[in-house]
DNA sequence: CAGAAGCGCCAC
DNA sequence: AAACGTGGCGCTTCTG
């Protein structure tokens, strides 16, 4: 962790929470100051504040007494009202800022060894019921995607950081397990479905669709190979593209994703009708449940299970060639490997890595290839 | 007072 | 009947 870089970020961030909590505190007195007129008003300006910013409860409350329709003050509802009424959007901002900074700018220095001067978390091999490894104390499989958290993120001195990430992983896994004809097909062709899917919620060029909106759309396919309503999909429209859509556009936007993937909806048809109580990996792995599962889970589990089999599988392959020439393996992120490697040898390692990688891939997935996206950086926001 | 539960939100 | 999934973490509030 680049010590000083990450503690000016600290001191922005406060400095920009402290801004962000007057004025959300601002506009919830003046509103209920107007709506109650309460006594207490009078202590306005006393040390004690009179609400907890941080609590969902007293924020709910609050809300209602303003006289805004709310059940709870999740993101969800909130970001639905937010244009309506600035205190909520206020309430957002501040929400976020205050996330980052709890969790991430003022909690990671703690965990800094004093000797080492480098954080150690505790990786779990089989941290999850699907089989992918899960991190804590800290997670670092949680650090924000945003540049300016990441490029805090370096390798000592001599070495760079090989960073490695599938590309569009848990798609091609479904491409391979559905037999989905045009997924295999557009995956042959090297497309990009995430782009695509992008492209056509926010009705724009692909060529033209930005970092942002691939990501946002990520959560579109994912959601809808994992049994996504039309009510589901219509919300996060909303809320991550501003999107607007009738239920009906929702309805007809999944369907049109199904038609387009015939083998995905067959491939969930079959498994939505089979009352299986446990499943495999392609690598034979099982999950098994008590009573019946929900779909979702019965979607989800083979595919993900499976893109964490490709990567243990990775893993295991890379490790002797890796400890023989001094590198260190220094974290997983789900389908993301990253490596500390002296310089001299990066770019030969970055090859072997990504050949390995895929080679990995293949074991398991023969039908679609498997495309790993690699990168030499001096942080890890270059990736 | 400690620990569990609930809420909300970060990542993949 | 309808349903994206997998986690960890910080804070507040509840429970005992
Ligand atoms: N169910 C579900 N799975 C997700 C979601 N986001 C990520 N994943 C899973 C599926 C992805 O293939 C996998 C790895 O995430 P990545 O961010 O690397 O995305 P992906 O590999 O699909 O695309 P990429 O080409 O790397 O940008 O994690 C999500 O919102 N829902
Ligand atoms: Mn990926
Ligand atoms: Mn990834």
């Amino acid at each position: 962790l680049h010590n000083k870089k990450w503690e000016k970020l600290t001191e922005e961030l406060e400095k920009n929470q402290n801004d962000l909590a007057a004025t959300l505190q601002q506009k919830l007195y003046e509103g209920l100051k107007r709506t109650l007129q309460l006594p207490f008003m009078e202590n306005l300006n006393t040390e004690k504040p009179l609400l907890n910013l941080d609590s969902p409860k007293q924020m709910l409350e609050a809300l209602q007494q303003l006289g805004i329709p709310l059940k709870s003050t999740s993101h969800e509802e909130l970001s639905q009202l937010s244009r309506q009424f600035p205190v909520i959007q206020a309430l957002i901002d501040y929400r976020k800022v205050t996330k980052v900074l709890q969790s991430f700018a003022s909690a990671l220095p703690k965990y800094i060894h004093p000797i080492t001067n480098r954080i150690h978390p505790d990786y779990w091999q089989i941290g999850t019921a699907t089989g992918r490894f899960s991190c804590r104390n800290p997670n670092l499989q949680q650090i924000p995607r945003d540049q300016v958290f990441r490029e805090c993120f370096i390798p000592s001195e001599g070495n760079l950081l090989i960073i490695g990430d599938y590309s569009q992983i848990e798609l091609r896994v479904a491409a391979e397990i559905s037999h989905d004809q045009r997924m295999i097909d557009a995956f042959q062709q090297n497309q990009d479905i995430h782009c695509l899917t992008a492209s056509l919620l926010i009705g724009k060029d692909i060529n033209k669709v930005t970092k942002e909106e691939r990501q946002a759309a990520k959560a579109v396919n994912f959601g809808l190979l994992y049994a996504m309503g039309a009510r589901g999909l219509q919300l996060y429209a909303q809320n991550s593209y501003g999107v607007e859509m009738t239920n009906q556009q929702a309805v007809d936007f999944r369907q049109r994703f199904f038609e387009v993937y015939q083998g995905i909806a067959s491939w969930q048809k079959e498994l939505g009708t089979s009352r299986l109580k446990e499943i495999r990996t392609l690598n034979g792995r099982l999950r098994i449940w008590e009573d019946r599962p929900k779909i979702t889970e019965l979607f989800n589990t083979p595919i993900q299970g499976t893109a964490a089999d490709i990567m243990k599988q990775a893993m295991a392959m890379s490790f002797p060639y890796l400890n023989r020439n001094n590198v260190h393996l220094i974290g997983t992120v789900h389908d993301e490997i990253l490596l500390e490697s002296p310089q001299e040898k990066a770019q030969e390692i970055s090859d072997f890595l990504k050949e390995t990688m895929i080679k990995a891939g293949k074991k398991f997935i023969q039908q679609v290839p498997i495309e790993v996206d690699i990168a030499i950086a001096t942080n890890w926001s270059e990736k």
